[in-house]
DNA sequence: TAGATTGTTAATCGATTAACAATC
DNA sequence: TAGATTGTTAATCGATTAACAATC
């Protein structure tokens, strides 16, 4: 996998949230809105908000604010939001069919055209819409799918080898929201998802604050 | 909310995928691993492995590396991991009962009372063996329930009022699975997983080097 | 012993924040 | 006009990486 490092990385995860606040802002028919009143929502520094909004090319005006309709396109184009993706949904236990019913990624552009599963009472089934298949079936149908990119919740164990498999049949972009660290093609783009980093850092607050005190005089840092 | 950033928060991140690795050494039977092993594990540099355990407390041994059994106790007593900690599920949909059902959480200490839910068809039944209620009776149940965390899979919309209802019974600590930016009591702390953003990172590293090439030419930056 | 690996101290890199002129 | 807000340039901050002596 190649060291395919978004450049400012910090700030395309931001995006999607000022997104989530303009789309409101848009609904309610505002004309304008300022980075100022976008970082206020989120808690956030105007002045990043502002260098933040730079990299999608949006230009605001001074007084007024970003205008609001252009705003949400400039960010949509600049993510790729703008346009489809042919996706595969591989694992559908509960993770898999939460992801594949998540109605905001559909809205950025995420389409589900299939769905696999070992277990013989999911296959031939359907989850949002989209068919369950059969595991065994993979490699050959997702050639034929032409789907560009992978959805991967599947048991961590089976990961690799399913990750293989995918590769194989031309999958270019992987989500994977395993705990493993995926060795694929370097070609392959691959984004990991991990729920227990996000644990790591409650629990550390948690312990930090004695939030939940089971452990005395365990906080430390200040 | 308090702004209870975690110092080192990128390196708390990368704790659990050490974990996951020195835990796999441990079931082999090793008694030391190092850090070069680990780092090549993960492609990452072995300096930065060394800083992030050192973390921990643990001190290794020139040559041989770091003492396996110590090693484990020594991230899941940082994290936090070594104690039990008693949670609601808020939201029994198909996330939530991804995040209850999933064994490592539940080896991390995050131990789920009760869940709540509004649809009457759940309501009564049980996930991964907790008790579902009905989420009019998360006010009251919450306080005798003695849960000092939750974890937050509602809908959206239904975010922010929930959190209310959980701050006012006692809870301490939110695991926000919602995209809706929460405002609560700044003694509250709030760990937010946007799953959103990871997607964000994949598109545009998908743009950049035209994974999924629908869009000529748009391929930015190097 | 020789050499791999640790932990420390310093250098680099990148992201955030500050300052401020430009402007609608 | 006056003042809020932008975009740019510079300063600060923190994280990563490099260098290297200590050591088992």
């Amino acid at each position: 996998m190649l060291k395919t490092k978004v450049s400012f990385a910090p700030s395309v995860r931001r995006l999607p949230q000022y997104l989530h606040i303009i789309r409101a802002s848009l609904a309610a028919g505002d004309t304008y809105i300022s980075g100022t009143v976008i970082a206020q929502e989120l808690n956030l520094e105007p002045i990043q908000v502002r260098k933040d909004l730079a990299i999608t090319g949006i230009i605001g005006k001074p007084k007024k604010g970003y205008p609001v309709p252009a705003l949400v396109q400039a960010i949509e184009r600049y993510l790729g939001w703008d346009q489809s993706h042919t996706a595969l949904l591989v694992g559908a236990g509960n993770l898999g069919s939460a992801l594949a019913g998540y109605p905001e990624f559909a809205r950025h552009g995420l389409n589900f055209v299939a769905a696999f599963d070992t277990d013989p009472g999911k296959i031939g089934k359907q989850i949002h819409g989209v068919t369950i298949h059969d595991m065994a079936k993979l490699g050959e149908l997702a050639g034929s799918l032409k789907a560009c990119m992978a959805v991967l919740a599947v048991p961590s164990p089976n990961a690799q080898a399913t990750a293989d498999i995918l590769v194989k049949a031309g999958i270019r972009a992987i989500w994977n929201f395993t705990n493993i660290k995926l060795k694929v093609d370097p070609e392959v783009v691959v984004q990991r998802e991990d729920l227990s980093s996000g644990f790591a850092i409650l629990s550390v607050m948690m312990n930090t604050r004695n939030t939940c005190g089971t452990k005395p005089g365990h906080a430390k840092e200040d």
